[in-house]
Formats: structure tokens, sequence, C-alpha cells
DNA sequence: GCAAGGTC
């Protein structure tokens, strides 16, 4: 038996169709597909099937000093046991093995594993092919020219691996066991992920230490005709056009000047035609970047281009290519898209080109193509709307990249009104080209009439306009992305990640992302006393010396041993500055709880987590003082800008990913609770015929609201109810539950007027909400229709299907994942418009591998 | 439980 290993299913599959043309078979071992035909079986890894770590006598953080950690040994062990055991299984059984990994040095790591999972079973041949992207040509061409590993490039990507976690771990546990920070809040610190975190807080103590500086602008109307355009003073300052005026007088002398007089004539008109030529493809970087500007974050575009790439809509999201290869036919791609209801129209236009020449970019790598569509198209219904939104941008970016540049007319006219010089800049499109399918980049104009030289124009409207030069803005997180691919932080593929765990570690917080006082005490800290780990220079060096590496002028050892004896240096210098250290973060961690003064004994309301995991408001007084305020139960609290002037209280924020919501001042939704009567409006369905319970409207100390029986707690049936707006009881009632139909109005106020006075101005008829209230109906009604549509949620998280789909399905009964596991495919099919027979087999099979136990051997 | 890199 011949074996071949991929990097991931998906390329398998492909691999074993090109190969057997068609007749490979899929079987299941342990939850793996392995794919044959005559005597060749193809799997895919998933990427590292194994990881580095210390052996366990270094796993206690508290038995072992971190700096034991810096010639620690690093051992490699599975960390994907059903992978493993089929590759296992399969070599004993292999005459020959062939590894088919990526085409770059991860690919050639994670094939040297799979070489040596080989090699402790059986010492066949193992073979090595390349290619740079799966096609029939290239794959063919490279399995009949098979080469050796590269275990010198391997071993560069495994000096990563060593150099990574030692730093990293050591470093990690070092800052986290100075500030008694063990367990989930541990202060971590990483070659990637440190320098990135030190880029947003060096942009923050730029915008912090920004003194602004004041300046004038002169604007004016200069009239031809009916024709009015703006145009702006400038003047010549020592040889370059200038517009600001830095001080008051000049500022105010020109603007005198201009507006003393109602004419001005034009000394110089330019015209200029310029080229915009249509962008390149997309790889993951500008990817991000265009989705950002449709509102995605870094994560959230990634996500849902992992799925459209499964789904078969579009090609592999992580790569750094720009440039497409050979054998894309970007007529046939076009083809596709004919006959299409969206795309149709521009696709045909594109064909009429008389030549089809896609742009590109400076990258070319060999791994994966640029991100395009691959020609598969869905219906807009079975995507969601996200989805479907991405799925265009990807289309539309392709499009454009075959497209004709555009073609802009510059129009510069310069007039003087009294000894002083107006500009206006106009600028037309003449011929839209790209932008006529890709309507993403701006396209507006400025409207400058055609006027000659020596021609008088009318002039009106002076304006002297004060202004103040603006601190540096924040990165958004598509920025950051850019400028870690500039400085050669991390990968196309974790860049994302990073920013994300960033987040997660309480290092930054909003959007676009600002540091915590714990992240700037942590940059402070390292560059302190580990410049190294926060600069980028480390991710260099380390670039530098996985290069000699894959060269052969340098060995592992060499490298390893090196970066090791640096880092015992650091620890050196950091041993006698623990408790310094470890106070400073402490403080740090501190500020970022801290809400404001306790009412009761005037120490800090901190916010703080108890034995049972939940948040609440605590005084750093305890245990002498006790005072305590609830936080809502959803999400994860922080502390924002905002404060409450009554209680001097920052406003607090619970993140919960699209959940998030702004909770505010503790203490206010605490009083406001404790003023707000029960509402009764019915019977308590669980307790009423037997104990006379009754169902009231409530709010809680923690701010939500529900409805609930008056016997709590002896009784706790409740029914949710939505946090924002007015709770108004109609005179509606359901007929089956015997309850009113209740409304929510006003949703978007921040609820800070009174409840009661509000409603008595609806009943008053003076209902002011822009769409209406929203019409929750019955409450029990209302939670019924709320967990159906969460079970239609959980069958779309668990089997990746489309949100449209989800909910067609649920139509006919289907609304769970294990109903979905029940049912027969052809009969679904049958059913439900848009899905066939084969897409519910292939869930079927996803669900079944999931939570599948590796079979024993 | 630490990193960063693959992949889902």
């Amino acid at each position: 038996m011949e074996l071949i290993i991929t990097e991931k299913e998906n390329a398998a599959r492909r691999i074993a169709e090109i190969l057997s043309e068609g007749s490979a078979q899929a079987e299941r071992k342990n939850g793996v597909n392995v794919y044959r035909w005559g005597s060749k079986r193809v799997m895919g890894l998933s990427g590292h099937v194994v990881g580095v770590d210390f052996p366990p006598e270094y796993s206690d953080w508290r038995d072992v000093e971190p700096a034991e950690l810096v010639d620690a040994d690093v051992v490699k062990s599975a960390t994907q046991e059903n992978i493993v055991e089929t590759l296992r299984f399969l070599a004993r059984k292999a005459e020959e093995a062939t590894i088919a990994t990526d085409y770059d040095r991860e690919g050639e790591l994670i094939g040297k594993e799979a070489y040596e999972l080989i090699r402790d079973e059986t010492d066949v041949p193992v073979k090595r092919v390349r290619f740079s992207s799966i096609t029939e040509r290239e794959v063919r061409n490279a399995f009949a020219n098979p080469d050796d590993l590269d275990f010198d490039l391997a071993a560069a990507g495994e000096a990563r691996q060593i150099i990574d976690l030692v730093w990293g771990a050591a470093l990690t546990r070092f800052l986290s066991l100075s500030a008694r920070q063990l367990g989930n809040d541990f202060i971590s610190v990483g070659r990637v992920q440190s320098p990135t975190l030190k880029l947003i807080v060096d942009r923050e103590r730029e915008i912090e230490a920004f003194d602004p500086e004041d300046y004038w602008e002169i604007y004016g109307d200069l009239t031809k005709g009916a024709e009015s355009f703006e145009a702006q003073y400038f003047y010549d300052d020592d040889g370059t056009e200038a517009e600001r005026v830095w001080d008051e007088e000049s500022a105010e002398a020109a603007y005198e000047a201009i507006a003393s007089t109602d004419a001005a004539t034009v000394t110089s008109v330019r015209r200029r035609t310029r080229t915009d030529d249509p962008p390149e493809p997309f790889n993951t970087t500008a990817f991000i970047s265009a989705a950002s500007s449709l509102g995605y974050s870094a994560q959230r575009s990634m996500s849902i281009a992992e799925d459209l790439y499964t789904a078969g809509y579009m090609t592999y999201p992580r790569t750094d290519n720009t440039v497409y290869p050979d054998d894309l036919e970007p007529d046939e791609l076009l083809d596709e898209f004919v006959g299409d209801s969206t795309f149709g129209e521009h696709a045909e236009m594109l064909l009429e080109q008389e030549e089809i020449v896609p742009t590109e970019g400076d990258d070319e790598t060999t791994d994966h193509p640029p991100i395009h569509p691959t020609g598969e198209i869905p219906a807009p219904s079975e995507l969601g709307e996200d989805e479907w939104e991405v799925f265009e941008l990807v289309v539309r970016r392709f499009f454009a990249t075959v497209a004709e540049p555009a073609k802009w007319a510059h129009l510069r006219v310069v007039a003087e009104a009294a000894d002083h010089s107006l500009k206006a800049n106009g600028k037309r499109l003449v011929e839209p080209g790209y932008h006529e399918v890709y309507p993403y980049s701006s396209a507006s104009e400025n409207f400058v009439p055609a006027v000659e030289e020596g021609e008088e124009l009318a002039l009106s409207d002076v304006e002297l306009q004060a202004k103040q030069t603006q601190p540096p803005r924040r990165y958004g997180q598509s920025r950051l992305i850019q400028k870690m691919e500039e400085l050669g932080l991390g990968t196309k593929a974790t860049r994302h990640n990073t920013i994300e765990k960033l987040y997660d570690r309480g290092y930054i917080e909003n959007d676009p992302p600002r540091p915590t006082t714990l992240a700037t005490a942590v940059v402070k800290a390292a560059e302190e006393f580990a410049d190294h780990v926060v600069s980028d220079d480390m991710t260099a060096q380390l670039e530098a010396d996985m290069s000699a590496i894959a060269n052969g002028e340098a060995t592992l050892d060499d490298v390893t041993v090196e970066s090791r004896e640096m880092l015992e240096a650091v620890f050196e210098e950091l041993a006698s500055s623990r408790e310094e250290v470890g106070e400073h973060l402490q403080e740090s961690l501190k500020a970022d709880k801290r809400l404001g003064p306790c009412p009761d004994c005037g120490d800090d309301l901190l916010v703080r987590r108890s034995r049972q995991g939940s948040y609440f408001v605590g005084c750093d007084g305890f245990p002498e003082c006790e005072y305590t305020l609830p936080l809502p139960s959803t999400g994860d609290p922080l502390v924002i800008e905002e404060t409450c002037e009554e209680h001097e209280m920052n406003h607090v924020k619970m993140l919960a990913g699209r959940d998030t919501f702004v909770h505010g001042c503790p203490r206010c939704e605490a009083e406001k609770a404790d003023e707000t009567e029960d509402e009764v409006i019915g019977v308590c369905p669980e307790c009423g015929e037997e104990h006379d319970g009754e169902l009231a409207i409530k709010r809680l100390r923690s701010g939500s609201r529900l409805v609930g029986c008056t016997r709590y707690p002896d009784c706790d049936y409740s029914l949710p109810l939505p946090r924002n707006g007015d709770i108004v009881v109609t005179e509606a009632r359901c007929e089956e539950h015997d309850l009113p139909e209740i409304e929510i109005h006003d949703q978007a106020g921040d609820g800070a007027d009174d409840v009661a006075d509000d409603r008595a101005d609806d009943e008053e008829g003076d209902d002011a909400d822009d769409d209406g209230p929203w019409e929750l109906g019955c409450p029990i009604c209302n939670f019924e229709e709320y967990q159906a549509r969460q079970r239609v949620d959980d069958l779309e998280d668990l089997s990746g299907i489309g949100g449209a789909t989800a909910e067609k399905l649920a139509d006919v009964g289907v609304d769970s994942v294990d109903d979905l596991k029940d049912v027969e495919p052809g009969e679904v099919a049958a059913t439900v418009q848009g899905v066939t027979a084969k897409q519910v087999e292939e869930w079927q099979e996803t669900l079944d591998g999931e939570g599948e136990a590796p079979a024993a051997d």
C-alpha cells in the first residue's frame, strides 16, 4: 500500500480525486477520512498533530522557578490523538509513504512530524512532493517528480517552536507569579503578542502626550455663472504649498483681505487625467482590511471566510499570495457568473473586454492562490446576511482585478483675490472602469466648472476656520494587522487570532482597541527587563536564524542555545526586581477594576469575582467592609471611561460577543430596582393553583428584568424580558396562557427616564417611537419562540449550516441537531427547497464525527 | 494552566 499524507482533510480529498481520476472512495477511520483507490490511501492531517511542551515535572507553576524553564527539555507529544493513531495504523500497512503537506516552512515541519510518526512504525521509503496549488497539472507533475524532505527547513521551524515556548512560558510564568495572578487571569507575554501590544500601547502614549496646536484655514465660494465651488486659501511656505496658518494675527489679516473683496481672478488652470488602477487580488490582510470597512472585525471576517471556503464558494482564506496562478483562467471563472441574477450582468460586461489581464501584487507565494471565488455560486437565501455580504465582496474583488482601470479628470484652479491665492481641486470620474463592478472603494467626485485663465469669478461666503491639530488615531484592527504584516509579526493565519488573544487576556478593550492599565504595565515591565520580547527585532532575528538553519549555515542547537543564553541574561536582571514588578502589575490590575468610592467606608469599589465564578462589585476594604452590588449574569464586566456623576462611579460594560451591552452605573441600577414595585400580571403556571403564586414583572438589582413568581424563592418560575426599553402591559390577552400581551417601547433609549412616566405618555397616545413598539406578546409564548430560535442557532453552530437553511429546516420540524441525525436525507430534500440529499448526508457525517471516541485498534 | 503555528 502507498500512503499519501496532506496537511488538511480538504487537500486529501482533492488530491485523491485528481490522482484517482475520480474513482477514490472515502472511508472513515477513527473519525478521519481516508481516501482509497487501488493500492493508494490518502489521509489529511489537521495542521500540526503533535505539539511541543516541557516534561511533566515542570508543569506546576508554583513548584518550578520560571528561570528553570530557560534550559528545560522540550518534548513533543500528540495533540490530535485520533489523527495520529490513524496515521500510525496506515503506516504499519504501507510499503511507501509520500508527504504532500503545504509548500512552505511550516508545511515542511508538519511533514517532518508525520515522517517521525511513520518512522516509529516502519522504515519504508518516505518521499516528499511539492506543489504550489492543488490543480491537476501541478499535482500530477509533483507526484511524477518526488523529492526528499528538507530536514534543515523543518529544523528552522522547530527552532521557532522551541524559542517561542521557552521565552513565552518562562516570562509568562515569571510575571504571573510575581503579580500573584495564577489560574485564568495569568499575565502572558510572547514574541508576537507582546510587540503587537506595544504598538497599541505606544500609540496610546503618543495620544496622551499629544499637545494640540492651533491653526487657521480660510475657505471661500467661487462662482461662475450659476455654478459655485469651494476654494481654499494657500500660501508659499519656503517653496512648499501650505494651507494652515499657524498664528492668529496673520490668519485674521489674510481673512480680512480676502473677505474685503467679492471677486477673484483665475491665474492658473491645470488639467490632468489620472489612471486609477484596479486593486490587487486579495491576500488575507487585504481581505480583512476590505471587510473591516464593511464593519466586520478581523475575527468575524476570517470566520465567515472559513465557512465560505468549507462550503466551496471561495478559495482558502489564509494566504499571502497576491498573484493569481497561471492555471486560473479568468474568462472561464467569469463565465460561471453569467446568468446569475446578482453578478451576471457585470460578468458579461467584463467578458466583453478585448483582453482580460488580472492585476498582480508584489507578493507571490507558493502555498495558496490569492482569495477568489471558486465559481460555485450560492443562492442568497442559502447564506446568512453577513456571509452573503462577504461572499459578494470576494466576487466583486475578483471582478475588479480583471476590470479596466478607471480614468479621472483632475482640474486644478488657482485664483487671486486681493493678492491672496485660492485654490480648488476638482475631480470627475470619466471612465468608471473597475468602480462599476467594485463599489467599495471611494469614487466620489468634486465638482469644479471649466474656467479660463484671466477669467473673473465671484467670491462669497469667505470663512475663517479655527482648528487644532489632532492626536494620532488609534489603530483599528485591520490597520493593526497591516502593521503586523509590515513588521513581520505573526503569519496570515495567526494575526487576527493574536488580536483576539489580546482582548481575551484583558490587555485591550473596545474597537478600535485601547490598552488597559495592565497592558501598559506589562509593556513597561518588559521594556525595562526583557526588551527583546516586546520588540519586533526578536522576530526579525529569529527569521534570520531560521534562514541560516534552512541554508545549512547554522544548526538548530546553535540557534536555540544562543537564544536560551539571552533569556538567561534576562532572568539575571529580573531576579532582583521581582517584587517591584509584581507590585506595579498588581496596582495596574486594580486600576482596571476600580469603579469609585464605597458609600459605606470610602475605600475603592472594585469589580470582583466570586468563588462560583460570577462577577459582582465589592469593596477593597473587605472583610472590614462588606458593601456589595450585583452585576448582570451575562458576559464579562469591563470598566469603561464614562462615569456616573452622582455616585462618582465608572460605568460598566458587559462583554458577551454580539450580546455586549452597557450596564451603566451599578449603584444607579440597584437603586432603580429598589424603587420599582413588582407589577402583577397573572397567575403562576407552576404554583398558582396550589399556593396562589402570581406572576409579576420584576426588576432585579443586577439590572435585568423578568416575569417571575411572587413566591420566589419558594417558586423559581421565570420568563426573560429584554434589558432595554420600556415595558408596557397592554389590554390584549393571550387566551392560551391567560396573560396580558407586552410591548417594548423606546428600546434605543438608555432607560434613564422613569418607566412609569413614559408609560403614562404612551397611554395618552403620545407614541413617539420611530419604528413603533416591539410587540413581544404573551411572555410565555415569547419565551417558547425564543427557545425554538435558540435551537435553530444551535443547529447552525454545530453543523455549520447556513442561517437561512437552518430556518427552512426548522419549518419542517428539524430544529435541533438530534432531529437532523435521525432524518431520512431523501425526505428532507424532497420537502425543503434548496437542500439536496447529499448535503443532508454530509451534515450527518460531520455530526457523526463529533464526539466520537477514537476506535480501538 | 505558559507561546506561536498549523487547522475546524
